[in-house]
RNA sequence: CGGGGUGUAGCGCAGCUUGGUAGCGCGGCUGGUUUGGGACCAGUAGGUCGUAGGUUCGAAUCCUAUCACCCCGACCA
């Protein structure tokens, strides 16, 4: 990409109607920008962060065996109504109707249409367990949506369903569900946290939490020194607060706000049951089969991301989900033709070997392109003037770091390859 | 829904109390001088002041209604 020709929306003054950091930053970052309340489109720079979460969850749900589907966003009441929770659901279901005055929602999460399609195709419990999961928009009619990205109304979620002929088929997939999800975390290069957790509305009996953890979060958490802990809604309910006071001496445990980024559920036969999916065994026995579903809050990781990464100058990528990895910053390119092609041959090298780079070929001065990228929390930055050009060398800047560096190209590829 | 607040140029704001037909900073464009961390000078474009109605000779300003957005709370991923 080149920075002349791609779309940078980036900001000079803090936007007014932004509080926390995470909102403030993507907006002035120019990652994007809200249609109405809860509603935001994402631009070039945070649809492509957007993406990189979106492939290291695809890649991990792949990995235990779950396979990517995609379900229709407006779902028929009577999918809803079998299940119960056309009544149940609330306000928070945005319901509408066809011009044949048909009832439907724009689905919050699909546990009516998976089930259903489940129910359709299932044939025999040999074809179980079946694994699926979706990353799509999802709209919840939030009482009042905030904080940007990180409580919108319409959200990018993955969600992913199980199906099993038993329990303990159910608890092992859990466990693999819980195993991907920590691969997912560490590869996000977020500091994070599991804890036990009430299951709401989506129903069922056992549920866990992925808090990634930063003063911003709206949930309190109860965590020991392995990154372990409960949380203190669901402490609440479970015990006396004497009770947790002595548990959190005895056991060390810290408080920290954590803000809850996935979050997975055994939902066992609540669907099946409602919706009547049920299949024999091999005893010729009829069962209900045991669910499971399993959500990441996509977008709202971005949110996440930035509240644990960031600094007076802007966003600071963790190196995972960068929207790009480099940008070649060029120094008066449009009077210099030899810096322009010097550049214009150092960007075609990082293309040919895959390098996620931008060159900043825009006429503009150089404090003006570092704000820029600093801004949008580039990892790396490669400027190039007139001495980079006639020397054959580049000047290399990370994120964060004041000093820069003066490398070979070769040690600079090098350098990129070892990362 | 209860409480608080804000709508004026792309972004951030002033003007409103005390009505006289709109201004500042940043950004944009043009020209020149600069040039290795947000340059300077000159010029220039851009707003029916959220919307509708009312009062008035005259409304961004006063009155009424309405819409949108933000913050706190209940609720929620």
């Amino acid at each position: 990409m080149k920075a002349s020709s791609y779309p940078l929306f980036t900001q000079k003054n803090d936007p007014s109607d932004a509080e926390i950091i995470s909102h403030k930053l993507m907006l002035k970052a120019g990652l994007v920008r809200q249609q109405s309340t809860g509603q935001y489109s994402f631009l070039p720079i945070g649809y492509r962060v957007l993406r990189k979460i979106e492939n290291i969850i695809r890649e991990e749900m792949n990995a235990i065996g779950s396979a990517e589907i995609l379900m229709p966003s407006v779902q028929p009441s009577e999918l809803w109504q079998e299940s119960g929770r056309w009544e149940t659901y609330g306000l928070e279901l945005l319901r509408l109707n066809d011009r044949h005055d048909r009832e439907y929602c724009v689905g919050p999460t699909f546990e009516e249409i998976i089930t259903d399609l489940v129910r359709r195709d299932l044939n025999s419990y040999k074809q179980l367990p079946l694994n699926m999961y979706q990353i799509s928009s999802k709209f919840r009619d939030e009482i009042r949506p905030r904080f940007g990205i990180m409580r919108a109304r319409e959200f990018i979620m993955k969600d992913a369903y199980s199906f099993h002929i038993d329990e303990k088929c159910l608890d092992n997939w859990y466990q693999n569900y819980k195993h991907a999800y920590n691969n997912i975390f560490k590869r996000l290069q977020l500091e994070y946290t599991m804890v036990d957790a009430d299951s709401g509305n989506i129903g069922g009996n056992k549920s866990n939490e992925f808090h990634v953890l930063a003063e911003t979060g709206e949930d309190d958490l109860l965590i020991d020194e392995k990154g372990i802990g409960i949380n203190l809604e669901i402490a609440k309910t479970k015990y006396h607060s004497d009770d947790i006071k002595k548990i959190v001496k005895e056991n060390n445990l810290t408080h920290k706000k954590g803000i809850e980024v996935g979050h997975i559920f055994k939902l066992g036969d609540k669907y099946s049951k409602s919706m009547k999916l049920s299949i024999a065994d091999a005893n010729s026995k009829i069962n209900h089969l045991q669910m499971g579903c399993y959500g990441i809050g996509v977008s709202r990781i971005i949110a996440a991301a930035i509240e644990q990464n960031y600094d007076e100058s802007g966003i600071i990528w963790p190196k995972s989900i960068s929207p790009f990895e480099i940008a070649i910053i060029e120094i008066d390119g449009h009077k210099n033709e030899s810096v322009k092609s010097y550049c214009n041959q150092l960007y075609q090298t990082m293309n040919k070997n895959n390098v996620e780079v931008i060159l900043d070929d825009r006429e503009s001065k150089l404090g003006n392109k570092l704000h820029d990228w600093e801004l949008m929390g580039i990892p790396n930055m490669i400027i190039i003037g007139k001495k980079e050009a006639e020397n054959n060398t580049v000047t290399h800047k990370k994120r964060g770091d004041t000093e820069k560096v003066s490398l070979s190209i070769d040690q600079l590829m090098s350098k990129i390859n070892k990362n």
